[in-house]
DNA sequence: CTAAACTTTGACACTGATGTCAATGTCAAG
DNA sequence: CTTGACATTGACATCAGTGTCAAAGTTTAG
């Protein structure tokens, strides 16, 4: 598939998909005609990034992680001490976040149960099934 | 507390202190000589501020958010029917970046654990206590 | 064949979050 | 009184993530 299809699948637009390639994020291959060329496991790798730099990961970090995942893989345990050290301390700043997010989840959703709200709350659900 | 104490105890730098300021997220007040004043609860604050915008909430939603917690904390239920949608909307927004980070979180660990660097862990929840 | 829609690369622009620097004022210690 | 640490405001710089536009080639529909 070619970058437009690839962009509205994983709900992002073409010009982010090329700086994701940029950033040595994603490695598609390419037609004779130059068109870049991705496949399903593209569209499912792009929409993690997205979601991973919007939680405030840098794409550098992501780079790391999805490399690291693309290693495990493969059983391939290229891990010197000093990346696992990198990576300890990187868990630690994804905790806090995840931390940070969860409380302010807890925070709009009580809000909204308390409030005559609640309704937005269901209708929530029942969109999305 | 001048502004050098709050910063360091939040852990963040004046600069973002008075950036946050500007962004409507803080409200100190003054002392004579025109110095910022703060007390306990805005080291509270500026830690969650920070924390909540590393993790990739614009600091537009999280003035949003604690103007919320302001408001609950008062029993003022002031919340139009447009806003109660707009946070249920958001809402989303974070249950995803949590799901993402989660997801990241267990990799990293996963991978720790696994290769010989188990250490680095226990060593990580050692020092924290 | 032509027009519309999409792709390529590359450049320029903007926003949001921060750092940094400058000029100036305040305050505490020697 | 002077010096040094810290405060003030304001401007400028930077970096990452994106948008947008331009010029050119490609593919598809009519």
């Amino acid at each position: 598939m070619k970058i437009g299809e690839l962009a509205s699948r994983a709900g992002v637009s073409p010009r982010l998909v090329r700086y994701y390639e940029a950033q040595s994020l994603l490695a598609p291959t390419r037609q004779a005609n130059g068109y870049r060329s991705y496949d399903e496991r593209h569209v499912e790798r792009v929409r993690r990034i997205a979601g991973l730099v919007q939680s405030g990961l840098t794409t550098r970090l992501v780079k790391e992680l999805l490399d690291l995942e693309d290693a495990a893989a493969e059983q391939r345990p290229s891990c010197p001490r000093t990346v696992a050290d990198m990576l300890a301390h990187e868990l630690d700043g994804i905790e806090e976040r995840i931390a940070c997010l969860t409380r302010s989840r807890d925070t709009i959703r009580d809000y909204l149960a308390r409030t005559e709200h609640a309704a937005v709350l269901s209708e929530r659900a029942a969109a999305r099934g």
